[in-house]
DNA sequence: CCTTAGTTGATGAAAGTTGTCAACTACTCT
DNA sequence: AGAGTAGTTGACAACTTTCATCAACTAAGG
C-alpha cells in the first residue's frame, strides 16, 4: 500500500482534530497548525465527512469535529472514508468485491492477496486518532511525509516514459 | 500495496518459467501460454533479467530461464526486481531509504509504516515461483487478475478529475 | 552469412494525483 | 431579517504514472 498525499493530509487533519477534541475547528485553523494547502485539505475533509469520521457544522462558529472519541477512530476508518482500497486486487476486496470464477483454486489469492489485505487491515485498525494526536503534541507534524511519498521520485524500472536522463552532465568513458 | 499489470505480467511469466524449468523458453512461448501482450511482457522480462531473477540467452535456441530453482525464487525477489517499492513511504524503505529527522519520535512510522513494510515482506517471501507454477499447472492463469486491478475502476473519492459525467444522456430537470 | 531472439529508444493514449479558483449553500450571530 | 462566516461543489489545469506498440539494433547459432 503506497501512501498518497491524500492519506497524509487526512492523518494530519484527523490528528489535529483529535488533539483539539470537544470543540469546532475550522479548516483555516488546521491549515495554520499543519501547513497544509487549504483547497486540497477541504476536499479531504469532505471525504471524511462522507465517510462518517468527521462531522461539519456550517456557519459562524462552525468547523469540523471527530464523530466519536479519538480512541474510537482507527486509521482503517480514515482510509476507508477516503475510499482507498486496502486490498491489493479487487477480487479480494471486502468493500467492493469483484467475484472471480477461479477464486477456489487460486493459490496466490489465498496465500498472498488475502494475507496482504488482512495484515493491512489489522495494522490500520491498531492505530487511532488518539495516537495521531499524540504524535502532533510531541511535535511530530507529518509534513516531512509529503516529501517521502513514492510518487515523484519513483525511478522507472522499465525503460518507459520520458524521464530517461539521470546523468546529463557525465560524458564519461563508455563509448 | 496495489498490484499493477506489471506485477501480474511478472507473476505469470515467472510461473510459466517455473513450470518449464530446465530449458530456454522464448517470449513468444510465454505469450502463447498465457495470452499476454508481447511488447509489454518483453519489458517486464528485461526488468527481471536486470534484477537477477531470470537469465536470457540470445540467438537461435535462446530464451529465458530462472536463475535458480523455482523454490528459491520468492515473490519478494520478483517485486524487488521490478523495483516496486514495498514500503508505504520512502522513509521506511529498506532498498532506497530516505532519512527522516523525526524518525525517532514518529509513532505512526514505527506503529504503522514499518509494520506494513515488514508484513508485506514476510508474505511475499513465503510465496515462490514453485507456487506460481503449481497454480499454472492447475489451470489458474492470472489473466482474470488483469481485470481485477484497481486502476481503471477506481471510483474517485474526491470530486476531482474529468470523469464526472456518468449519465451523459439524461438531460433531466435540473436547470 | 543469415536467421533467430533478446534489447533498446521513441512515441502516444489514457488515467490518476495534486492543486487552484470561483460560485453556491447553509448556518449563526447581531 | 440581514450580514458575514464557513462548509460544499463544480470546473479546470498541470503533471506523472501506467500501459501498450512499433521499429531499429545487437548478439548468438547454425
Amino acid at each position: 500500500m503506497r501512501l498518497l498525499s491524500l492519506d497524509v493530509y487526512a492523518f494530519q487533519a484527523v490528528g489535529y482534530l483529535g488533539a483539539h477534541a470537544g470543540r469546532w475547528v475550522t479548516a483555516a485553523e488546521i491549515c495554520a497548525g499543519t501547513g497544509l494547502s487549504r483547497p486540497f485539505l477541504v476536499r479531504v475533509l469532505a471525504s471524511l465527512v462522507r465517510g462518517d469520521v468527521v462531522v461539519s457544522k456550517k456557519g459562524c462558529g462552525g468547523g469540523y469535529r471527530l464523530t466519536r472519541d479519538p480512541q474510537a477512530v482507527t486509521l482503517r476508518d480514515v482510509v476507508r472514508a477516503l475510499e482507498r482500497p486496502v486490498a491489493p486486487l479487487a477480487c479480494v476486496s471486502l468493500s467492493a468485491p469483484a467475484p472471480c470464477p477461479l477464486a477456489a483454486c487460486c493459490q496466490i489469492r489465498r496465500g498472498v492477496y488475502e494475507e496482504l489485505r488482512d495484515a493491512t487491515h489489522q495494522i490500520l485498525t491498531r492505530f487511532t486518532a488518539a495516537d495521531l494526536a499524540r504524535d502532533l503534541r510531541g511535535g511530530v507534524t507529518y509534513s516531512a511525509c509529503l516529501g517521502h511519498l513514492w510518487h515523484p521520485q519513483f525511478e522507472q524500472a522499465l525503460g518507459l516514459g520520458r524521464s530517461q536522463a539521470p546523468q546529463p552532465e557525465l560524458s564519461g568513458g563508455m563509448p
